[in-house]
DNA sequence: AGATAACCCTAACGATCGTTCGTAATGAGC
DNA sequence: GCTCATTACGAACGATCGTTAGGGTTATCT
């Protein structure tokens, strides 16, 4: 509450004619975090190839951590200094986000754009993880959209270099 | 201190007889992640393809991650808190260790195991990101090794289908 | 002009936190 | 048996933190 006065420029007791408390703050962000990131998902076609949409979700992903990028750390990093009801709405959240994610990979392996072995769960896991840690080193400034793409290359065509060219 | 003073089952100004400050504990916690997360990659045999390190190194994090998960955890997420000379000694033994992985990638590049066009700086931050994140997830009575190989088969074959078979 | 709401200030509160201090019990080494 | 390091206790310290209270200024609306 210091350091966020002191960046304001006003002094501490003065937040308290915005805010009503400090928790109330921490949630407020969150929701924000929750609502952005479910927007992203939202603004995805439903027509499009499932790879396609995994594509995209990646770059909406991305792209809501570089243009919200205090928002973000928030979401993803304070989740748990939270406390009550609120806590458990926004783990939900959380989870919703997660299981849409998954969705659109078991989407992708039943219409046979992904390889029919494919454990969606891991993959989903593998896939969100590199997103969720992105908020330590993304920098807002580069070309966002680029990076996802060349992760999404590297998850659905590998590394190894007997994929699909293109 | 007070909540780890509980846990111990010991008075607050008690815990000042092991330790000398609260800095300093912490800085010893990181210390013990930074040399865990190294000897992981110090075990990995010298002579093997690149690939094979590459899937050892996952196997190496991952278990890192799954039986210290508390040392994890600290030195994954508080090194921020470190102050001074301390700080930037662990940052730099987090930057050392993901040019070391950064090297395995480059490596199977180089060697022909991985494809000749990949962006290994991606590749190790797309694969560093996912195992950043494990402490979140990871349940250390899982089988940890076996997880580890699954994020390599998607990570070096894709999740398309056509690459190498298994 | 007067009322009202919005915004800020200064000062202080109670709580929490990391740490120190004086003291005491315990056990190993000479 | 005396010494001394180790570990613990309980109480207190100074600092910091989130919050509240009282008062003041400014702009808007009636």
């Amino acid at each position: 509450m210091g350091d966020l006065a002191k960046s304001l420029g006003v002094q501490k007791g003065s937040l308290y004619a915005h805010i009503s408390s400090k928790q109330d703050l921490l949630y407020e962000t969150m929701r924000e975090g929750a609502d952005a990131f479910h927007a992203a998902l939202d603004a995805i076609p439903d027509e499009l190839p499932a790879t396609e949409k995994i594509r995209l979700a990646l770059r909406g992903h991305l792209r809501v951590v570089a243009e919200q990028l205090d928002v973000a750390t928030v979401f993803v990093r304070e989740w748990r200094y939270l406390e009550g009801d609120r806590r458990a709405e926004i783990v939900a959240e959380r989870r919703r986000y997660e299981d849409r994610v998954r969705a659109l990979f078991r989407e992708g392996r039943e219409l046979g754009e992904l390889r029919t072995d494919l454990d969606d769960a891991t993959a989903a896991l593998l896939s969100l993880s590199a997103a969720n840690w992105a908020y330590t080193w993304l920098q807002p400034g580069r070309d966002t959209d680029a990076l996802a793409d060349r992760f999404y290359g590297l998850l659905v065509d590998g590394m190894r270099g007997y994929a699909t060219p293109g």
